[in-house]
DNA sequence: TGTCGCGCTATACGCTCGTATAGTATCCTG
DNA sequence: CAGGATACTATACGAGCGTATAGCGCGACA
């Protein structure tokens, strides 16, 4: 299937493929080697250490997401969708790996990028709103970016809780209802919120007040 | 520090420890055994394998939970609190572990446990509303919990966006307020929900009209 | 007081991994 | 056609892993 496709680009697709499905550290250049169809002693020869071959596929990715992105920006039809719900579905194939690079904290660019799209997204939404946003753009769109990705990354849970796999189609039009449930109504009232603020500002001075005697304290003891 | 706890319990935090900072792969036995000031072999005798170590830790924090909840269930002041910060706070010096269990598919006791609190949170916000849910809400409190978790494996990234440590005191407020800000403002307008419900439908009636032709042809293939 | 059990250590085995090296075939270039 | 780079393989090495086993010290109990 994959065999008009250079040993390169084949050993890179095996490695996404393994590196996804059992992670980095159980992932084996030898099992990687055979499921390309190589020796393992080409993936040396072409990518050197492991540590790189997994590399090479983060930028393999990188430039996929900044295709596709140019590609959605070109097109304006598309511009009111999830920006993640696209992005999930673009990414296709490389979605095991996508998340794994993501918990792993490497994948940094790949984040970094859905915030951006997240941010326009965002900007949108707020000219909805009748008050002004208390935080900044971008640190909300991180936030949602984040939120957005939960459900990839906790799959099987939310498999369970949902009673249907969220990749499979049923389930990803029952989940698709359930968020625009949840993005369409509030969770606090308004009400609530200003509260809550009210009092997470109260619990800060109060921190802050506390926080004083507490470092004398701590002084003397250093000093007996 | 832990010198007053017996050997196995020592052993089993250093394990929490280890497996949590590096995860279960990169996490060696005799790391383990060297934080717990023991030997190897001790780990071994108490524990038997390494998968069985890894299965103790879930079942304390399992416990440790339950607890928990008890403790808060008994203690009605903390009832409008989010219970997914509760639980973060509870769980404190354990996160680590229980962030990389929740990825790694093992830990689902747990996370189902979070689901049942964000079901009694959700019914809270359910009797604000004036319309009707359009999906059941142990389904909705599976994504929110998801939602809500991930700003805690997404820890690193979202730490980038917003400029600072989620774990540290100041990430830790400016998370709230942007919490309290997302959870009272919907994202999308109740007319944009209305329309994306109906266009999902939509979607859902064409494609089920087009796959009946569609199995025609596969099966007039199969026949060829 | 003898000895049995248990917590614990020391040491070693076997295996698999990433990596290194030497060598072969193939193709491109002058 | 010569010849070197390049793609690729076979084999081996050394390290680190989980696991196994044999034995030691020490308190409990009869």
């Amino acid at each position: 299937m994959d065999s008009d496709l250079t040993a390169r680009a084949r050993i890179r697709d095996a490695a996404l493929r393994h590196f996804g499905e059992v992670g980095f550290e159980r992932a084996t250049i030898r099992m990687i080697a055979a499921s390309a169809g190589v020796s393992p002693g080409l993936v040396r020869h072409h990518y050197g250490a492991k540590e790189s071959l997994r590399a090479a596929c983060d930028e393999y990715l990188v430039e996929l997401l900044r295709r596709l992105n140019e590609q959605a920006h070109a097109d304006p039809a598309c511009r009111d969708r999830n920006h993640v719900a696209a992005a999930r579905a673009a990414l296709g194939p490389y979605h095991a790996y996508f998340t794994r690079a993501l918990v792993d904290g490497s994948a940094a660019p790949l984040f970094d990028e859905m915030v951006r799209l997240g941010e326009e997204w965002l900007a949108d939404a707020d000219a909805e709103r009748s008050d002004q946003p208390t935080t900044d753009r971008h640190a909300r769109a991180t936030v949602v970016t984040a939120m957005a990705l939960a459900v990839q990354i906790l799959r099987p849970h939310v498999s369970r809780g949902l009673g249907v796999d969220v990749l499979s189609a049923a389930g990803d039009r029952l989940l698709a209802h359930i968020m625009i449930d949840l993005y369409s109504h509030p969770l606090l009232t308004r009400q609530a919120a200003a509260e809550a603020h009210a009092g997470l500002d109260a619990l800060e001075q109060k921190a802050l007040q506390q926080k004083a005697p507490q470092q004398k304290t701590a002084r003397k003891r250093k000093e007996a």
